[in-house]
DNA sequence: GCATGATAAATGAC
DNA sequence: GTCATTTATCATGC
């Protein structure tokens, strides 16, 4: 049978111009359900990230331990994290590095 | 206490705005004329971004939505790819 | 009350 | 590792 978070793949060929649209069928099986990370979790990987951008296999492995988290779990959050902080960087160069400005008005 | 303030700012910009009707239309016609496959190039994207007057971020975002939440709903989506279909062909018509 | 834009987990290409 | 995505969730507009 099927996990719970499965979803179909949509086979529907009733397509007006006869398109098939590849890009709709989703392409993996069995994808983990998104699940926000509670406010303790998200805060005690925010104080490391403080300290060390990337995060070393030893520390990795007592921040899954400690947040009940796995360590794909904590890799992933720091490779977002990085992704998220270009980001933020991109947007004010050369403004406030915390990125914790009043926004006008 | 200040952590709920901090974050209060920082997603600060999350406070949202709506596209201008005219950017949302060139949105959509991009979007319904590449319907086989609606992934813009970067350069697409800087383009679509100059033209609705918004980030290229915000033009990824349109269309991450827009995917996702097109295919949730196709039978409702037909009627407005059906529209810009149309539009489409009476271009080509003239 | 949902529509809509932005962000947070999670995957996969490379 | 980066990075464009998918997906669910969030926060707001109206």
């Amino acid at each position: 049978p099927f996990p719970s978070g499965y979803s179909m793949p949509n086979l529907d060929g009733s397509l007006n111009d006869g398109a098939q649209l590849e890009w709709t069928s989703s392409s993996h099986s069995m994808r983990k359900k998104r699940k926000p990370y509670t406010k303790a979790q998200t805060l005690e990987l925010e104080k490391e990230f403080l300290y060390n951008t990337y995060v070393s296999k030893q520390k990795r492995w007592e921040l899954a331990k400690y947040l009940h988290l796995t360590e794909r779990q904590v890799k992933i959050w720091f490779q977002n994290r990085r992704m998220k902080d270009k980001k933020q960087k991109q947007r004010a160069p050369g403004g406030d590095p915390t990125g914790m400005l009043m926004p006008p008005g | 206490a200040v952590m709920i303030l901090r974050s209060r700012f920082l997603d600060a910009r999350r406070k949202r705005r709506n596209f201008s009707k005219q950017a949302t239309e060139v949105l959509n016609e991009y979007f319904y004329g590449h319907l086989s496959n609606p992934y813009p190039s970067e350069e697409a994207k800087e383009d679509l971004a100059r033209q609705c007057n918004i980030t290229v971020s915000q033009v990824s975002n349109w269309f991450g939505n827009k995917r996702i939440r097109y295919k949730k709903n196709m039978a409702k989506a037909q009627e407005e790819a059906s529209l810009y279909a149309a539009k489409k062909n009476a271009h080509v018509a003239l």
